[in-house]
DNA sequence: ACTGTAACCTGCAGGC
DNA sequence: TGCCTGCAGGTTACAG
């Protein structure tokens, strides 16, 4: 699944195509992880952000007719929460013409015309500028062939239905977030270094690729429990590098995903993930893999050594 | 409150 | 060719 360049990079490409536009028309498959994308019919998309690895839709909603006579028609904030999972993609195509796409073994079709074609499809959206007649909407698609990814509908910034996003920690490209930081958060719990990572609380955004890069060139062990102010100065600065670097590369691609308009390019620059018995860039030692926590890691025994 | 494990799903690559 | 096993970028519920 997509990590934080890889949502970064979709969310740029959304921003233009989706602000000022309102949602006239939704439709979910039958499940309780996408049902929520039909609850946002009548929302009026004011901004794109991402959190770690999630997808924020804000804006303003007409709220529900009450049996008041009221002549003037409120508005509440509202956001529609996307987490793409492990293979979920979006697209967006003007009503007749496709104009981005999800993967390339994904067509973009439109909710009801197309529906039939794309059996992994579990959400779309009609999106209406405020000036375009409804027959000359946008629409907006999801699909997800592992069904991991979610969708949620939220009112004001009430995350709590979403406990990761929650209790997200800290943005690590954010100027503002320093090591010491950094490090109080990774002394908040006695888990393994990549776990902690990998729960989102010390920092946001961070998946089983860019822990394994960043934690190789930062030469930390990722089982250890806990790391020096010197370690963690060293993690964050990593981490800030390869996310920086994966963005500006338009993300890695190694099965699934894709942005809206194709593949990103960052899987000819990692170092260490996926390459369990080649030499190591630095000391020539065979990287190995082992498993923690469940979770599949690649590290140098020599430079990561505990 | 914290930690570790199983579970949710489908597709694909590799071994026999 | 076909069957079986293990593996995949994540999060969450639950037991201890």
């Amino acid at each position: 699944m997509p990590e934080l360049p890889e949502v970064e990079v979709i969310r740029r490409q959304l921003e233009p195509l989706l602000v000022g536009r309102t949602v006239v028309g939704a439709w979910a498959r039958a499940s309780p992880r996408f049902a929520a994308a039909e609850g946002t019919v009548g929302l009026t998309i004011g901004e794109v952000r991402r959190r770690g690895k999630y997808l924020l839709l804000r804006g303003r909603r007409q709220t529900e007719p009450t049996d008041q006579p009221a002549t003037q028609s409120a508005t509440q904030s509202a956001t529609l929460v996307i987490h793409l999972g492990m293979t979920g993609s979006l697209a967006v195509a003007d009503a007749g013409r496709q104009a981005g796409r999800a993967a390339t073994h994904h067509r973009a079709p439109a909710p009801d015309a197309e529906r039939g074609d794309n059996p992994y499809l579990r959400a779309a959206w009609h999106l209406a500028a405020s000036s375009d007649s409804p027959c000359a909407s946008r629409t907006l698609t999801y699909s997800d062939v592992r069904q991991f990814g979610r969708i949620a509908t939220v009112t004001g910034d009430d995350f709590s239905s979403i406990p990761t996003l929650a209790q997200m920690g800290p943005e690590p490209l954010e100027a503002t977030f320093t090591a010491e930081a950094f490090w109080r958060n990774t002394r908040r719990s006695a888990q393994r270094i990549k776990t902690q990572l990998l729960s989102q609380r010390p920092v946001a955004g961070v998946g089983n690729i860019y822990a394994d890069e960043a934690l190789h060139r930062a030469r930390i062990n990722p089982a250890v429990r806990r790391i020096t102010r010197a370690q963690a100065a060293r993690l964050l600065s990593e981490l800030r590098a390869v996310l920086a670097a994966s963005i500006e590369r338009g993300g890695t691609t190694l099965r699934d995903y894709a942005s809206l308009t194709g593949s990103g390019d960052n899987q000819r620059h990692l170092i260490c993930y996926g390459r369990a018995g080649e030499g190591c860039t630095t000391c020539g030692t065979e990287l190995r893999r082992r498993v923690f926590d469940g979770r599949s890691t690649v590290l140098c025994p020599s430079c990561q050594s505990r």
